[in-house]
DNA sequence: TCTGGGGTCCTAGGACCC
DNA sequence: TCTGGGGTCCTAGGACCC
């Protein structure tokens, strides 16, 4: 396989996102510890982030912390908004983006050196374009490897620019925590630290069958890898959702079960929209649950065919509620949330039904069944298509 | 300190099939 | 009568990321 000798990988990375694009629509919160969010901390300004104030923190202790902190209700679809111009620049950058979030890509430029000069000179302008286009500042880390360009983002942070050169890797790598690396978090962190681990040149010295034994197969390889900068992975354009989901954090207050049901309902309703808004079918629904004890459970109902049928998914998440009942009342529950998985794109497929050319009557009757099926707008669409009775009609797949 | 909302991937056991 | 190994799918839980 190709590996590149070269520092090709940008990770670009927004600064304090949500925070920043509140400050850049508000001058008056320029320069002030911002705190987006409420109940927990969704995102804090740097001048919060030095008064100790962290992402997920709750919003109480945010404030203990940073009395002087202005709190500001989230508006996600001005993140959103912002999200889609700065992709735009990430796009006139290169072709080869691979978004992971809302607020950071990686992007390949190892072709484009004729075109648009040298890695760093590219980083450089893409920080320029970003902050006058957009208003917004981003640190960008560049590197031969995924993994060293978004640790590089993380150390130059924020509003930086920051290259590991492809032979000064593991000098760059080996002093920094374990934390650092990616899948190491609170409870790898803890069992890293309890043996004495605490750097990555120190995982590094561990050898790949002792990090197997101790973390698993998986999580085992994977830090191996990572310690001695080895990350074959490829900047990939157009992945794929694996899986939608929706949630709602209820409080402690005691939910009557019909207000449950009304709540997944209303969750199915928006999950059936966003699916169908992106073509896309589901086969498994999963319920989640987080209880008063904050201990959570998950249901899951595998159905035999694809759908992107609201009534169908609500069915099999209106089964899954009813069957966790009696956990429910038990522990008293605190959030109720429902994730599409198996998703697959909608082929559309067209059925076809034999009719008489006078058959109105049966004709309406079929179409009235068939929107209950498969939802009305599906059926609208292919009884267009389908106009002639008694030829054919298309419908979405749902068997 | 009493904790949001959106995701990804891995593990492990059991069912089932060849 | 007692015995294999391998593969896939489903379910549940958990760690992790932003």
């Amino acid at each position: 396989m190709f590996v590149s000798r070269d520092a090709t990988i940008l990770h670009a990375d927004l600064d304090a996102f949500f925070a920043s694009v509140e400050q850049r629509d508000d001058p008056a919160l320029r320069g002030r510890p911002v705190i987006v969010g409420g109940g927990v901390v969704l995102a804090c300004s740097y001048e919060a982030k030095a008064a100790g104030v962290r992402t997920a923190m709750g919003g109480r202790q945010a404030l203990a912390l940073c009395p002087a902190a202005v709190v500001v209700r989230p508006r996600m679809s001005a993140y959103s908004e912002a999200s889609k111009a700065v992709f735009r620049v990430f796009e006139s950058t290169t072709p080869l983006v691979e978004g992971i979030s809302i607020d950071e890509a990686f992007l390949e430029v190892g072709g484009l050196r004729r075109i648009a000069g040298a890695p760093m000179d590219i980083a450089a302008r893409l920080r320029r374009d970003v902050a006058e286009q957009v208003g917004l500042p981003i640190t960008v880390g560049v590197a031969r490897t995924k993994f060293l360009a978004k640790v590089a983002s993380g150390v130059a942070k924020p509003d930086g620019l920051l290259r590991v050169p492809p032979e000064a890797e593991l000098e760059f790598l080996h002093p920094l925590p374990v934390e650092r690396l990616w899948g190491v978090g609170k409870v790898t962190s803890a069992k890293l630290h309890a043996i004495g681990v605490r750097t990555v040149a120190e995982v590094a010295g561990l050898g790949e069958p002792a990090l197997v034994s101790f973390l698993g197969r998986a999580a085992g390889r994977h830090l191996h890898a990572l310690s001695h900068g080895l990350d074959p992975r490829r900047v990939e354009t157009g992945v794929r959702r694996r899986s939608i989901g929706s949630q709602r954090a209820l409080g402690r207050r005691e939910r009557p079960p019909e207000e449950l049901d009304a709540i997944v309902a209303g969750i199915v309703d928006r999950l059936g929209k966003r699916l169908r808004g992106g073509h896309r079918v589901c086969r498994t629904v999963v319920l989640r649950l987080r209880f008063g004890d904050f201990t959570r459970a998950t249901r899951s109902h595998t159905l035999a065919g694809a759908t992107a049928h609201t009534p169908t998914i609500l069915r099999a998440a209106r089964q899954l509620l009813h069957a966790a009942m009696p956990m429910i009342l038990d522990r008293g529950i605190t959030l109720v949330g429902l994730s599409l998985a198996n998703l697959d794109d909608d082929g559309a497929v067209q059925l076809v039904l034999p009719f008489e050319r006078d058959a109105g009557p049966e004709l309406d009757a079929t179409l009235d069944e068939l929107r209950d099926r498969f939802g009305g707008e599906a059926v609208t669409r292919a009884a267009r298509l389908g106009r002639d009775p008694g030829i054919h009609m298309p419908v979405l797949d749902d068997p």
